[in-house]
This record gives structure tokens, sequence and C-alpha cells, in this order.
RNA sequence: GGGCGAUUAGCUCAGUUGGUUAGAGCACCUGCCCUACAAGCAGGGGGUCGUAGGUUCGAGUCCUACAUCGCCCACCA
């Protein structure tokens, strides 16, 4: 027997391991269909967070949807090994140990790294686990495995024996604290208080100078010319002179680009090729000397003069108090302007000169912008907007620095020796070659996860089968990054799109709305959810509590009220396993259902219907409201209060199906709880996760008996509600017109009843509709100004709903445009409410005599 | 500057291709320990759907403008 509280400790223990070992979520039944998610790779740096939690959980939902409808479901699980992040966490843990990582040997710290990772991935796969999650471990793969080790240096051979993939001096986003380049999308835009900084550059050989503006006034040392406006009719003439730089003391040229804004700061600008990218591209149109003035680690250069070896900022300081009291200092007008911080390390990224590689990416994002105009190839995006986000990046996009100087990653497959460059799959055989040090950005490897997880560039037949993805899901923050990547690779190597849907999802906030984040310490720990409400409760929340594309605010009180949700469930299961102690298959039957069962089969098979179309649509928020309704309301508050009333073997047959079928449709939001009932069913199978999704029973739906009970219920409601208003007595005497069943609802008895004589000239209290009529044989007398109010009341209400739809319906255009079974329902809630209005007006003139 | 989203009950959110009486959870009020469940049951109150126009027989839903909040992208010497 069922306990009477849900105990989710107990409900989730052990069932996970049974799955795994049963091999329930492996993939490779070739005689089904094959359907395919790839987890997005969790970074091997830390612990799963609620986003995760959501994530993986809508996976794992369409993926049990999938597997009990029939398909060979593959969902593959794996991680990534995140470059920066892990670098920066592995030299973190090294510094503590008192260890300095950047003295060690190379291969001696890719030992402690690789340490780590094994470490964390232990972790994660712990969590998976709690989450309930059925991936197929036997497919799992990590971003540095040797397979994906093989595809990322196939891409990145060919993209650059296609001359997609080069290397150059460019300005890139540098981080001084990681000292690596990074990409554009790594680099986060804050608002920051800065400074104008207005600056005497004196003309050569004169005492009149250019009023220069800067806000970094420490790059001047790599300044190599001022740039006016060749329309500025203020400095047009001073266009092929010359400028003394400060502090350097050297010459600089004056030189007119259109780069200029006259309407901006004062019009003139430094030109600072090697730290600024605007400046680089003015320096290539005027061929002027590049000058980087900084090491990698963020202090000034020999080329700073005294300021050598001083950290960037305070070397700004130095200059501007130096630049002052020279007289050059005009002004220091403060300002606010966006400066790009490192994702990772959230240090100001410098602008920076160095030679890196980089992806070509013009020919590759206008590959994915032909293909998204095609119906049958392109990647679904739900919701649909975000389509839009990913055709924006591929149109405005930019050649992808994909080097990084740092140990964790793939090392880039190119070797040198002297001047020549050899790039190859493998080593070059003969002496002399030393391979680049660098290793590749990691989303290079992860644009690869959907197809290189599955064994490409091999033709294996996993990839075969597998490839393209059905759905990828993914949050709206990671489309850059990560998406748009997949979706150029996945067209220009496998000339398939990746996956055929993106089920993009928002982010977690916190109960004010805020962003999770380790700074505001307002994270959630999915585990402690776990432990406090158990997964099925954290899933079904996840899941079903925002539409898609929409942000979710963490909020316990829901979980709470989730648990809630499964504790009814969970209670009845209980009455109906009560009742089913004894039954056996062999008195299963359907025969000569009654009014409720027919009633309750014909809601159950509306449910399956608009479960699966929304199942489909990826709308879980709808399943859940759908299935939360039927539930509570239809099948607890009135079925089985309709049941206990007979109780035979059809009864028992009807509550089995229901509520066998209600455990399906809830599995893939609460694999255990559903699992553990379904264990307790009579008629139960191996495991409710290899079992059938329900389907649509056409032969039990009744839509008249529905309607008619429909009726019934929003009469005993209203009787419920007049006696409660009126504090009649329970046993108050009644005379009844009307289905029994009414009374057995209102759990009035036999020796309630009386005859019509007895009720004739009393004062009585009565509830009348189309279906029944009750009257309580009590004093209304003293009730009645009160129950005229009420009946007034309900009068109004009647006139003015008959007098609109009676307006409506002799609107011609409405009822020559409108849908005519609209029409006709109009028609009959018009008669329905005509009537109604006739008895309330007969009640009416009784009360008034 | 460009784009996207949000604005609906006290709070958090739903609201399908427009269909005429806008829903849920929590909170609130009244009455109940009835043998599945008091983490429950039976009832109830509460919204001029951000503002102003427009299209339509009909608008929370479509169009235009505006307001407020948030996000993304670009620019910022």
């Amino acid at each position: 027997m069922l306990e009477t509280k849900y105990n989710h400790k107990e409900v989730e223990k052990d069932k996970y391991k049974l799955w795994k070992e049963k091999g329930y979520f492996a993939s490779g039944n070739t005689n089904k269909p094959p359907y395919c998610i790839v987890i997005p790779p969790p970074n091997v740096t830390g612990k799963l967070h609620l986003g995760h939690a959501w994530d993986t959980t809508l996976q794992d939902i369409i993926i049990r949807y999938k597997r009990m409808d029939g398909y060979d479901t593959l969902w593959l699980p794996g991680m990534d090994h995140a470059g920066i992040a892990t670098q920066a966490k592995v030299d973190k843990k090294l510094k503590e140990q008192g260890i300095n990582p950047r003295t060690m040997d190379r291969e001696e710290w890719l030992k402690v790294a690789w340490d780590w990772k094994r470490e964390y991935a232990e972790n994660i796969h712990t969590q998976w686990e709690k989450l309930g999650l059925s991936l197929d471990y036997s497919k799992e793969r990590f971003t540095l495995d040797d397979g994906l080790s093989k595809s990322v240096r196939k891409v990145f051979v060919d993209l650059y024996n296609e001359g997609l993939i080069y290397r150059g001096e460019r300005i890139i986003n540098w981080d001084p604290e990681a000292m690596t380049a990074l990409s554009n999308e790594e680099v986060i835009y804050k608002e920051v208080e800065g400074a104008f900084y207005h600056l005497k550059y004196f003309l050569e050989d004169s005492d009149t100078y250019l009023e220069v503006a800067t806000t970094r006034p420490e790059t001047l040392f790599g300044d190599t010319a001022v740039a006016v406006n060749p329309n500025d009719e203020r400095y047009k003439d001073y266009i092929g002179k010359n400028v003394i730089l400060p502090i350097v003391g050297k010459k600089i040229p004056i030189v007119g680009d259109m780069h200029a804004d006259p309407e901006f700061g004062t019009g003139v600008v430094k030109i600072t090729p090697a730290h600024d990218p605007n400046d680089f591209e003015v320096g290539q149109r005027h061929n002027l000397e590049r000058i980087v003035v900084m090491n990698p680690n963020g202090t000034m250069n020999e080329f700073a003069g005294i300021y050598k070896g001083m950290d960037r900022f305070e070397c700004r300081k130095k200059v501007v108090e130096d630049l002052k009291e020279q007289g050059i200092l005009i002004d220091i007008k403060p300002m606010v302007h966006s400066v790009g911080h490192s994702e990772r390390t959230d240090v100001m990224v410098e602008p920076y000169l160095s030679k890196q590689w980089f992806v070509k990416m013009r020919p590759l994002a206008d590959r994915v912008l032909e293909n998204q105009k095609n119906r049958d190839t392109k990647v679904n995006f739900v919701p649909e907007r975000f389509e839009k986000v990913m055709n924006h990046w591929m149109e405005i996009t930019y050649d992808w620095c994909i080097s990084r100087q740092l140990w964790w990653g793939h090392r880039i497959p190119a070797w040198y020796k002297d001047d020549a460059v050899y790039v190859g799959m493998e080593a070059p055989k003969e002496e002399g070659w030393v391979q680049d040090t660098d290793v590749l950005d990691t989303w290079f490897s992860s644009a690869l996860w959907p197809f290189s997880t599955l064994g490409w560039p091999e033709a294996t037949s996993d990839f075969k089968r597998y490839y393209p993805n059905n759905c990828l899901v993914t949050g709206y923050d990671i489309i850059p990054f990560w998406v748009n990547r997949m979706t150029f690779q996945g067209l220009h190597f496998t000339n398939y799109r990746p996956f055929q849907d993106c089920l993009i999802h928002g982010l977690i906030r916190d109960k004010q709305g805020r962003k999770m984040s380790k700074s505001l310490g307002n994270g959630v720990d999915p585990m402690d959810v776990i432990d406090t409400y158990g997964c099925d409760a954290l899933r079904f929340f996840l899941a079903t509590s925002s539409a898609p594309g929409m942000d979710l605010r963490y909020d316990e009180e829901k979980v709470k009220s989730t648990w809630n949700f499964i504790n009814k469930l969970w209670n009845a299961s209980r009455f109906v396993l009560m009742n089913l102690e004894d039954f056996t298959k062999e008195q299963e039957t359907m025969e000569g259902l009654d009014l409720s069962e027919k009633w309750i089969l014909t809601k159950m098979n509306h449910l399956i219907q608009v479960v699966r179309k929304h199942m489909d649509q990826y709308e879980f928020h709808v399943v859940g409201t759908e299935i939360y309704n039927f539930v509570w309301n239809d099948f607890c508050d009135w079925y089985i209060e309709l049941a206990k009333m007979k109780m035979n073997d059809r009864t028992k047959t009807v509550l089995m199906t229901v509520l066998e079928t209600i455990l399906k449709l809830l599995h893939p939001f609460m694999p255990y709880v559903t699992e553990e009932i379904y264990q307790m069913l009579p008629t139960h199978e191996e495991s409710i996760m290899i079992s059938s999704y329900p389907t649509v029973q056409e032969e039990h739906i009744y839509e008249r008996e529905k309607s008619d009970l429909d009726e019934m219920i929003a009469f005993v409601v209203k009787v419920r509600t007049y006696k409660l208003e009126n504090q009649i007595p329970k046993d108050v005497k009644v005379y009844f017109e009307g289905n029994s069943l009414i009374l057995d609802m209102l759990k009035i008895t036999q020796e309630q009843l009386v005859s019509k004589e007895t009720i004739e000239n009393q004062n009585c209290g009565s509830v009348k509709s189309n279906c029944a009529s009750i009257y309580f044989l009590f004093d209304s007398s003293k009730n009645l100004e009160k129950e005229k109010e009420i009946l007034l009341k309900e009068k109004e209400k009647l006139e003015a709903n008959i007098t609109r739809r009676e307006n409506l319906l002799a609107n011609e255009n409405y009822v020559s445009k409108a849908p005519s079974a609209l029409v006709e329902q109009e028609r009959a809630t018009l008669e329905n409410e005509k009537q109604s209005l006739e008895i309330v007006l007969q009640k009416w003139n009784q009360l008034s005599k």
C-alpha cells in the first residue's frame, strides 16, 4: 500500500540505475525510425546550474516522448573542454598550491588539466543522473577525444586548403589576464566612466597646435599619425603637415581620412594603428607604421620609454599627470563610453595587433543565409523569431579569430620551418618543423558537435542514421557562439543543416527577475531543489512555467505547488490502487459504460489529442496546464468522487485506464513518480519508459454524454454555492427533479427527499437549471432579501446577455461572415439563456408573492 | 542608431489560425479533519488586457504611433 504522502526521496531511489542497466537509454533499434538530439556539452569547469537543468529537462522530455512513441532515440551526451574557462580554473588551483603554472612544462600542465577534467566529468555524470536524464552513455563524447580531434584537424586543413582559413596580422581582442586572443563574441561591452583627454599636438616648428581628444592617452606612444576629415574646413589645410607627438617628441603626419568625424570630439583623431581597429584601417590606407606599445600582460613595453613596465592603467594616470605638467593637457571631460571586457576574466580587453589564425566568414555565412530561404532545408527555430538573430549575425559577421594562446585545447595543425608554413592532418616527416604552439577556440570544436560526435568525417552508420539531428535545444544567449557556427560548419562540411529544429529557451532568473550569477550570490543549486522537492517537481516546474523562448523566474513557491500536484496524483493513484487490489486482467471490461465513464473517457481522449499536438510543437507549458487540469479537476474532483458511488469492474477498468494514461502522458515530465505508480498497476508491463505513448481512441469519444454531465456539474456547483450562501443545513429536506446522479454528487440521501406536494405553498428556496430543479424545505423568508438580491443579479446578467446575443444574431454581417457552427452555437446559447431567464422570472414571481 | 521581447488579477505567468462571459498557480475571504489527499475538500471575491488611433460583423490577439522596462547587435578617437 502506498504511503499517505508522496515521498520523493523514496520514489527516486535506485530507479535510474535500473533503467540504465536495463539498457532503456540505449539507441540502435534499426526497426524503428531514428530520432536524435545531441546534448549541448556542458563545460568541465564546475557544477551544472539551473539553466543546465532546464535545458536538459526539455531534451529529456522530447526524447522520452519520442522513445515511447516508437522512435529509436539517440540522446548523445558529452562535455566541452572549455579552453579559457578550464585553463583559468586549473591555473587558479595550481596557484593556490603555490605553483606558477607558466613555469610548468606544457605536458606536465596538461596532465593536471586532464585530472581536473576527470574529476569534473564525474560530478557532471552524478548530476545528470540526479536529473533523471535518459542519455545514451555508450555514445558519450568529449571535445578533446581522439575522434573529435580528428574532425577538428580535418576541418582546419580543408578550410585552409580552400582559402577559408588564413593567418595574418590583425587587430584582435586581447585578454591581458588570460594572455590570449579572443573572438568578438567573447567580448562583452560595458558602460564605463572614462574621460575625454584633450591634448595639444603642436605643429612642427610652430606654436600652434591641433587639439586631439582621446580616451586612451597611454597609447600615444603608438601614434603614427593624426587624422582630420578632408572636408573639415577647420583643418583641411593642415593635411600633409606634421605634428610633434607629445612626450615622445617625434614628428608624425597629419592625414586626411573620412574616419575622422568633424562632429565628434574635436574632429582631430590620433591614429594608433596597432591598438585600435579603426586606426588600423586608417593606417592601412595611409601606409602608417604600426607600433605595439604593450606587452601581452598589459604592461607597457620599451616603446613607452620611461613608462616601460608600468601597467596600462597606471601608465595612463602617470602620462596624464606628466602631460598636465608639460602644459599639453587642455582639459579632461568625463564621459561614459562602452569598453570591451573579456567574457571569462572580466578584464578590459586590449585591441592589439597580433598574428593570428582566422576563418574567412563571408562565404560560409552567405551559404547559411541562402539555405535559410529554403523551407525544406533550413534550420527551424522555435520560436521562429530567433531565426532573425542568426540571420543578422550572418549578415554582419566578420572574420573569426580562432587561435588562442593557451595550452588546453586542440593544437593548431600548422607547422613552421623558417618562413614556410605547413598545414596538415599530421606533422611533416622531415626534420626541423615546429608546430604552432597555439590552440583553437573552444567553439571551433563545438561547432562540429552535431556530426563530429557521430563519427564524421568517417561515413559511420551512426552518422548516416542520426545526422542531421532532429532537434537542438539551447538558450538564446548561445545562438551567436554556437548555433550559428554549427549551422555554417554543418552546411559547409556535410551539405546539410546540423539539425532540423532548434528549440530556444530563455534564461533563468531569480525571484526578483535578476540574472542568476556568482557575484550576486543568487544562484540556486538544482541539486538542493531536488533534495527538497524531488527531481520530478523540479522538472515539471522548469518545463511548464514559461512559453518557449521566454525567460523563467525561479520561484520556490511554484516548485512547492508542483510538489503538491504530484502529491495529489500520488493520492489519486493511492485511491485507484486500493480499489484495484484484487483486480485481475480477466475482470477488465468496458461493456455498458455509464454517463460518468463516458464523460471521463471523452475528456481523456480530448486530453491525449491536445497533449500530442502541443508536445509536437514543443509547447510544454500548454501540455502541463492541460494535464494538471485534467488530473486535478476532472479526474480527482469529479470522476473519482463519482466512481466511489459504484465501484464495479467496469468502473475499476476505467479508473485504471485513465490513471495509466495520465501516468504515460506525465512520464516525460516526471519520470520517477510515474514509474513508481505504474509498477503497481495490476496490468503493468516492464517499464513505463518503454511503454507506448497514448493514442486517441475515437471509439471512446462521447460528445453528447460529455456535455450532459458538464451541464449537471454546473448545476451541482450552483446548488453548493446556494446552500453555502443561505446556510442551508446538511440534512435539509428537498424536492428534486432531474437525474439522480446529481443527488449523489450533492450527497443527498433518499431520506431527505420529499414529494412535490410537501413543498407546495411553502417558502422554499430553490435552484433551477435546464437540466434539473431542486427545492429546499426550509424557511427562506428570512433570507428573502438576500435571495432576491442574488436573483436580481442573475436576472440582470441574463437579460444583458440575451440582449447582446440577440443583437449579435440580428447583425446580418455577423451571421453571414462568421463560421456557421459558431452562429449555431450562439443560437443554442441564446435559447438556453432564454429558458434560464424564464426560470429565474418564475422564481422571482414566487418570491415576490 | 538598428533589431527583438515584455506590459493581462495583489504577485508570477499562460492565452493556439481574431470568435464575442480573458485563465492558472500563489495570495485573499467564507465554510469544512467527508474512510485517496488539511501539502486537502466545498464555495467566493478580484482584471476598462500599458496609452491613443485604425482594420473588422467581432481585437488581449492584426496594423500604426507613443510610453515604460529588459535584452541583443552596431558605434563610441
